[in-house]
DNA sequence: CGGGATCCCTTAGGATACTG
DNA sequence: CAGTATCCTAAGGGATCCCG
């Protein structure tokens, strides 16, 4: 039996050999926001050493989670249709893991794919159902974010467009989203800027992404 | 920063951080059937080494995704309120994994606890409760299961009591759960053993334990 | 005995440099 | 830019021992 193996026949030990390694399941994370380039990869996990990176993507590939597409002269890195079936567990893991995020420290840094798939886990789509379509611009400390949420759906990416309410904010971020401040509190303490459109706004936006401890 | 974390901010990467080290979903797994001595989760994963436990016991105890609980002079290691938490997530992960399983290998062991989580992994509630209550009792080599089915509700416990329908089963009761193979040809073929009561109630374990890949 | 701790060895992970 | 190659450290693995 191969050394890295846990010899018992069900269905978590058989999901543990296949994305349970370090930096497996991170690399699902950004791979689900979109398929991904080796270098936008390692931007993305930036503590990850090149020869790791390169394992996993062999390793992934192996288990069928993963393949090498070509797009035009560059390979880029997708998930499969069972990689994509993945994302009930990285969603409910990440729920799971921002209830007791606490405060970020100084060298945790936030990249786009990580925050839209929080977004994506905080995203209340019954709640988001019954409140008007509306598109948001959220600037975190370099990443642009757009955010449009029209029903019960939601679409994060990056770059600008027309929103109605366009905003910055730091990791603290998540203290709104956690219902510990409210939308008003957010603004007037410093952790959200609104930049441009309806301020009220914020507080719609706190009920659509919310995820309580 | 500690060597081992992933110098990021987002709720997937605190998730693994708290539970990403190999062997610990496993052990939450086994900690999701019920409280566990030290030894009964050693005999659960056959292949930990014994430091590694406790190593990752005394981890998992910091997470504050476990703890230890004196009963009646023995020490039992049982999960706290936000470790229960991981349910959705191990579901998750062995549903996700349970669809590729493959052919059991003879080194592969199942263990009661893994066996019952497997279980409730396949479970469909909405299909039970269309159907009467049932017990049914499964001896896969050595580890005898009692399986109540009432309503939505499952129960799996070890031992056995009285029961609607009691079978021996091996590894290839997943074909079975799979679909891959009915209730009567499972029972020809010979990967299903009735060993009392009535034969068709094999067909209603398996409306009642499906999942497809 | 259950519940670990210790020892020694192997292998994966991490940091850095290098190459097609 | 997309990875290899190398070297070193630290974690995992297996056996054994210890202690209440």
């Amino acid at each position: 039996m191969a050394a890295r193996e846990y010899g018992q026949y069900s269905g978590i030990t058989r999901a543990m050999e296949l994305v349970g390694e370090r930096w497996a399941l991170l690399i699902v994370r950004d791979l689900l926001v979109g398929p991904r380039r080796y270098g936008e990869l390692a931007a993305g996990l930036p503590r990850i050493p090149s020869n790791i990176l390169a394992t996993r993507l062999k390793e992934l590939q192996a288990a069928g989670v993963i393949r090498r597409a070509p797009r035009s002269r560059v390979i880029v890195y997708e998930l499969t249709p069972y990689g994509r079936e993945l994302e009930p567990v990285v969603l409910a893991l990440g729920a799971w893991g921002f209830k007791t995020m606490g405060d970020p420290r100084a060298e945790q840094i936030i990249t786009p794919d990580s925050m839209t798939m929080d977004l994506r886990t905080a995203f209340r789509p019954t709640v988001a159902a019954m409140l008007p379509a509306t598109a948001y611009g959220a600037r975190f400390d370099g990443a642009d974010l757009l955010i449009r949420v029209d029903g019960p759906r939601l679409a994060v990416s990056r770059g600008d467009g027309p929103v109605d309410l366009a905003f910055a904010a730091g990791p603290d971020i998540r203290r709104l989203i956690s219902g510990e401040l409210a939308a008003d509190r957010a603004i007037t303490t410093g952790v959200v800027t609104v930049l441009s459109g309806r301020r009220d706004l914020l507080d719609r936006f706190a009920s659509t992404f919310h995820l309580v401890a």
